[in-house]
DNA sequence: TGAAATGTTGGGGCG
DNA sequence: ACGCCCCAACATTTC
């Protein structure tokens, strides 16, 4: 008996059904759709998404099932390189074509020219769409042609072009199915959910799934859109989209964020961030080195004081550093940390304990649920000062200082480090200038049931600069 | 998408 | 009344 001719779709970073270019083809060509979830980075490999991230991700592939099956349809899920397992499974389901949308991350590049070869070889047609960002990668240029190197004329370009942005598609009314569906893996069997239950924390902060990224995007765009910029900086407020998981795995697209919110009067600050996050693809497209190395080459000779026991510190939030501390707890227990504490915990890191961002960008690839590495690598980078359009190496956040701009009266550092609770909005920013009877009265003994500083934030800063120093002069000798 | 150091100004206390 | 000093408040420079 002879299959049907069918097409496949290769779900990865966009686990949505509305204005999903890949599916939205597919299902245009009136053939019966197979979509597909390919298992390709095994424990060990270096694609392998962060143990936050694959938490993640086995959710919103259980939710994306649904919503198919919704439509009569269903996720066939494979374990495998895609150059392997997709052209078997064309040829299993006489698949005349795969369409995908692509994933710009280079390891994700490389694997899908391998898949093009060996679908072109079988003479499997393989079609590529760009459903990820606004504008598609390197559309954005300079007017001589150039990469934008800053980001503020890129947002200017970007705000330009935005005539451009196609409208928002529905999901397919209905997606035919093939007579006989092929074998598909149980998603649990990936093993994506960790063993012990350390995600508890995680699965009670969030919902996975286009669904719930439809409505946390309506939401903002109802109530949120128009006080961001006045409120995303509040790390004790509910300012920010909390969109950036969603985006990361495509649950809801940046052009469907892009016109719900856009038409606001308010929303330029909300656009802009929006806006960074293309910015970095844009990047990682030009220098793809830069996940491990430093744009600025200057920074191959600063003086790095890698440091085991201050990082597991840092991980944990135990750097004595209330503002430093709560921050690390959130991203430890919820998956996600507020921007304006990622912007000091990553500053504590590189500047006050020396050690090198590669370690931190690590760290938060492993922990954060929208853990994106273009978004990550240029975070890290700009903060380390060695990245594109950064923050000056000098610039050197003040932990005290921040915590009491962004955290007034200490909410947010009374939440994640209960051992602070009883210390008022004088303290709670600095617990070892606190007179020895406030502290006696919260139950707190500073070294025993909450650390010293790890550092001294005086000595530290001075010790940075000096470090940056020394990097000038070993970059002049060459 | 800083913060510390340094400079300037102006009001008020005081001899 | 006047000049002097102190210092808070604000501005500018520097890292």
């Amino acid at each position: 008996m002879t299959v049907s001719p069918s097409v496949l779709v290769w779900f990865r970073r966009d686990l949505r059904l509305a204005d999903q270019p890949a599916l939205r083809a597919a299902a245009k060509t009136g053939l019966p759709v197979i979509p597909v979830y390919l298992h390709t980075s095994e424990d060990g490999s270096p694609s392998r998404p962060g143990a936050a991230s694959r938490l993640w991700l086995h959710q919103s592939l259980l939710r994306l099932d649904v919503s198919l099956q919704a439509k009569r349809s269903r996720l066939v899920v494979r374990r495998g390189p895609a150059a392997d397992t997709l052209p078997l499974l064309a040829a299993e389901t006489n698949a005349q074509a795969v369409f995908l949308n692509r994933v710009l991350e280079p390891a994700a590049l490389r694997e899908e020219q391998e898949l093009e070869s060996g679908l072109r070889s079988r003479g499997i047609r393989f079609e590529c769409f760009h459903g990820g960002l606004l504008f598609e990668p390197g559309s954005i240029r300079t007017t001589t042609g150039g990469s934008f190197q800053v980001f503020t004329p890129f947002w200017r370009a970007c705000w330009n072009e935005r005539a451009r942005l196609r409208l928002p598609e529905k999901a397919p009314a209905t997606l035919s199915s093939p007579e006989c569906w092929p074998q598909s893996l149980p998603i649990s069997d990936l093993r994506l959910e960790p063993e012990t239950d350390w995600a508890a924390g995680i699965r009670a902060e969030w919902t996975p799934g286009e669904e719930a990224a439809r409505d946390r995007l309506r939401a903002f765009a109802r109530h949120g859109v128009s006080q961001y910029g006045e409120q995303r900086d509040r790390t004790d407020r509910e300012g920010t989209s909390r969109l950036s998981p969603h985006l990361h795995f495509g649950e809801v697209s940046p052009v469907q964020v892009w016109h719900a919110t856009a038409a606001h009067p308010e929303a330029e600050p909300f656009l802009r961030q929006l806006a960074w996050r293309e910015f970095a693809w844009h990047l990682l497209g030009e220098r793809p080195d830069t996940l491990t190395q430093p744009f600025n080459p200057q920074f191959r000779h600063f003086p790095w004081h890698p440091n085991t026991k201050w990082l597991k510190a840092w991980q944990r939030g135990r750097t004595g550093y209330p503002f430093v501390d709560a921050g690390m707890r959130q991203l430890w227990a919820t998956g996600w940390m507020h921007n304006r504490a990622r912007l000091v915990v990553a500053s504590f890191l590189v500047k006050h304990l020396l050690i090198p961002w590669q370690e931190g960008a690590a760290w938060f690839l492993d922990t954060l649920v929208d853990a994106d590495l273009a978004n990550n690598t240029m975070g890290w980078q700009w903060v380390a000062g060695c990245g594109v359009d950064a923050a000056p190496y000098f610039r050197i956040f003040n932990p005290v200082l921040q915590g009491e701009k962004f955290d007034p009266a200490g909410e947010y550092v009374r939440r994640w480090i209960p051992e602070l609770r009883g210390l008022g909005p004088e303290w709670i920013h600095k617990p070892w200038n606190a007179p020895p009877l406030p502290l006696a009265a919260a139950g707190i003994r500073l070294g025993e049931t909450y650390p010293r500083p790890l550092v001294d934030h005086a000595t530290a800063r001075l010790l940075a600069l000096a470090a940056l120093e020394e990097m000038h002069r070993a970059a002049r000798r060459g």
